[in-house]
RNA sequence: GGCGCCAUAGCCAAGUGGUAAGGCACGGGUCUGCAACACCCUCACCCCCAGUUCAAGUCUGGGUGGCGCCUCCA
């Protein structure tokens, strides 16, 4: 599979430190509130990446962090009146709603800041000891000057750096561009004790200490999105390589931001929409499908004309996955015919298109394509007559490519209410003795309950609005 | 000032130098009591100029337009 690494800023082939074994961290959510539609991006670029490598046969040992320690979640904290704790122990609650509503798989684990002081501080010590940080009146500072590949991500010079910098002078830092690593004890703060003195870690440590107590010196892949680049990744290979010695991540894959008419979506920018917000509107899963109708890299805008779009789409996804059901269960040949073993054979093509779509920088907007063409095949030459061999054979390619993506992968209620049931069969009642009007009424009765009818050749079929 | 990205139909959006995927919308049709679903048909000379090439949306140079990072941010 090939890769766009940001650190050699072409596509690059992959390869993996260890054969049949993926790595991959990826910058989760700092939780302070409910995460907005431009976080959702990475969570699910990086965990379609994730279905892929193991769909390809891969070990994928993939982790996300919490951000819980955090000058935002304090704010919160003090602004709603509870502990930082409990202010970051409800928005991972919420953070897991969400994710399970756009089909977001659990990563391999879910660390979290507060879980690894231990960690960070054993990580800044070294680096201390090699000259690459140091401590001003319990402020430790991570020095660029010394690390002699600072900017190498960003492909930024110190100098270009510096020029550009619109960081507060401290005089405290012995350059502009130097971070903070722990930070000095503030009243009414959360704090650990540290060879320092009382204090807690800076933003960037924590990703460093976290993926490397969970995936080792080096890991195969690393992500976030593209206003990580810099300085949160920088400064995390400055930490890591910087303390560790080993390069820190061979592949750097970012995404592209979410755009409100044309401008960047950004919670500092307050042009942002909650997951939660859209789910009032949307079954999240159609979220999902936008994001993956586009490429990781380019810029999407984001409206909800474009939501509806993708909706649409979606629904012929489903309308096809409900039909292969009730084909199976209606069809009375078991065996394949030789033309029907000969179209089963032509199926793989569209596996093939898929997988070349995926295996080129995750291009899911391709592999759509290849789905909505193996959806259209489906339809045109599947029916009440074909035999169950057949139908079987679309229905699996069709859940295994789907699979991969995450999408049309909810399984259709069996069952309606029973009242329901009986106007279905009043209406049909009704058409037979051709009183129209009476079955209209009951299709709008239905429609009003979110009960779309659809009179198909092969019966009545009915879904939800 | 430094670094980087993008420009393909009404709206989205793929595209490995060889005569433009897919989705949505629109129009025509088949099916159908109607609607919907499904299927068939229709719908683009790829921002501009110059160059390289037998051949360029695809490479090179120059424009124009839009966006981002250099500060917390996915």
């Amino acid at each position: 599979m090939k890769l766009y690494n940001t650190l050699t800023q072409q596509k690059e082939t992959f390869v993996p430190i260890e054969e049949g074994k993926v790595k991959m961290y990826s910058c989760g959510p700092t939780v302070y509130n409910y995460f907005h539609i431009g976080n959702a991006r990475p969570f699910i670029v990086f965990d379609t990446l994730r279905r892929f490598l193991e769909y390809q046969g891969y070990q994928v040992t993939f982790i996300q962090n919490f951000t819980d320690v955090d000058d935002k979640i304090i704010k919160r904290s003090l602004e709603e009146g509870i502990s930082p704790q409990e202010v970051s122990e409800k928005y991972i609650e919420e953070y897991f709603k969400d994710a399970d509503a756009l089909l977001i798989k659990r990563a391999t684990a879910h660390p979290k800041v507060s879980e690894h002081i231990e960690e960070i501080i054993r990580m800044i010590k070294t680096l201390e000891e090699k000259g690459l940080a140091y401590n001003i009146d319990g402020n430790v500072y991570y020095s660029v000057e010394h690390f002699a590949d600072y900017g190498k991500l960003s492909k930024q010079s110190l100098e270009d750096l510096k020029a550009g910098a619109r960081v507060d002078v401290s005089d405290e830092k012995k350059s502009p561009l130097d971070f903070a690593l722990w930070k000095k004890k503030k009243d009414g703060e959360p704090y650990w004790e540290s060879p320092w003195g009382q204090g807690r870690p800076g933003w960037h440590i924590e990703c460093s200490a976290m993926s490397k107590k969970h995936l080792g010196d080096t890991i195969d892949i690393h992500g976030g999105g593209q206003d990580l680049i810099f300085p949160h990744h920088e400064n995390e290979i400055a930490q890591s390589e910087g303390c560790c010695g080993k390069p820190f991540a061979n592949y750097w894959l970012h995404n592209g931001y979410i755009n409100i008419n044309n401008e960047k979506m950004s919670k500092s920018k307050g042009n942002f929409f909650t997951v939660r917000d859209i789910a009032k509107h949307f079954d999240l899963e159609v979220v999902r499908m936008f994001m993956l109708m586009a490429h990781y890299r380019s810029p999407v805008n984001f409206s909800d004309e474009l939501l509806k779009q993708a909706e649409t789409a979606l629904d012929r996804l489903y309308t096809a996955k409900y039909q292969l059901d009730y084909l199976l269960e209606n069809s009375a040949l078991e065996t394949a015919s030789a033309d029907e073993k000969i179209w089963i054979d032509s199926l793989s093509q569209y596996r093939h298109s898929f997988i070349n779509a995926m295996e080129d920088d995750l291009n899911t907007a391709d592999a759509i394509a290849s789905i909505f063409e193996l959806v259209r095949n489906l339809n045109s030459n599947l029916s009440e007559s074909s035999s169950k061999e057949a139908i079987m054979a679309g229905k699996k390619l069709f859940a295994e490519l789907t699979d991969v993506l995450g999408l049309a992968v909810k399984e259709k209620e069996s069952k309606l209410e029973e009242n329901i049931e009986s106007l279905i069969a009043e209406r049909q009642a009704a058409r037979k003795n051709k009183d129209f009007k009476r079955a209209d009424e009951i299709r709008d009765q239905l429609l009003a309950q979110g009960i779309i009818l659809e009179d198909t050749r092969e019966g009545v079929k009915w879904k939800r609005a």
